[in-house]
DNA sequence: CCGGATGTTCACCT
DNA sequence: GAGGTGAACATCCG
């Protein structure tokens, strides 16, 4: 479920731990911890901290403590951020609501008894000790259009694929992207190399306002294309049958009409 | 029952 | 080197 916009609610949800002591860390599934560390290490690192900054970059939240690590949390397809038992999606729309005790992989408590909590039902998602932050572009939020230019020149890649490249933007998952390329009309098999000036500034400005807008809505799950993304699914402004292909290994629907 | 689902990583091709 | 494909992870939903 989460893309860049349910990251940034839970790193919202998260901000509200900022300054408590960490007495103790849970960690419900060894498999859950990446970066080939130890499971003790990352609880060790935690133990007695505080978290004095959240951040995010894309789908990565950040977690800086007060000794200088980082605690890096991705949440793969379905996973979720508690805080004090109030989930980061809250208010987002969602699919699957359940809350499953076996799908908490990892818990952080502190003292006076709140706990920051990741479930994750599929087990796609991770914690890391001082993830490799120089391994994803700027976050979708700040690109400018020359950066988007430039993550875009000389690419042979689909358009699609160039934009899900986290190392170029970092935060835009296969829903954002649809519907941003639907916004912008742009067929998102067209080689990402051969967009031209006024293509880039209609896909810039398409990017800034599906984030925008859908954030306002209500997350990545509120775009204009989600009702039809499925096999019969109609362009929502001309009517046309959507295109249904797979595009830099993801499901993609575009209208065939409109998008060129 | 079957196919597909918001993500990332990796092995293996072309 | 660049890009594509399929697998893996485990579960839910239509």
């Amino acid at each position: 479920m989460p893309e860049m916009l349910e990251v940034e609610s839970y790193r919202q949800i998260a901000s509200r731990a900022l300054g408590r002591r960490i007495e103790a860390v849970e960690v419900r599934d060894p498999w859950f911890v990446k970066g080939g560390i130890d499971p003790d290490a990352v609880v060790a690192a935690l133990r007695r901290r505080r978290f004095v900054a959240d951040r995010r970059i894309g789908k990565l939240l950040l977690l800086d403590t007060d000794d200088g690590s980082t605690l890096g949390v991705r949440f793969g397809m379905t996973g979720v951020l508690e805080l004090d038992g109030v989930d980061g999606i809250d208010g987002l729309a969602y699919g699957s609501t359940r809350r499953d005790p076996a799908w908490e992989r990892f818990i952080v408590h502190f003292d006076g008894g709140g706990s920051l909590r990741v479930r994750d039902a599929r087990r796609l998602g991770g914690v890391e000790l001082d993830p490799d932050e120089s391994r994803l572009g700027p976050d979708a939020t700040t690109v400018d259009r020359t950066t988007l230019s430039d993550a875009l020149f000389g690419s042979a890649a689909p358009v699609k694929a160039r934009l899900m490249d986290q190392s170029r933007i970092a935060g835009l998952g296969n829903l954002l992207t649809d519907d941003l390329l639907w916004r912008a009309r742009i067929d998102p098999t067209r080689t990402a190399g051969s967009l031209d000036a006024g293509e880039v500034r209609r896909l810039h400005s398409a990017m800034r306002a599906t984030l925008r807008v859908l954030g306002r809505r209500g997350g990545s799950h509120t775009g204009d294309l989600q009702d039809q993304r499925h096999r019969d699914g109609h362009c929502p402004r001309c009517g046309s049958l959507l295109q249904r292909q797979s595009v830099g290994g993801r499901t993609t629907y575009w209208c065939p009409a409109e998008q060129i």
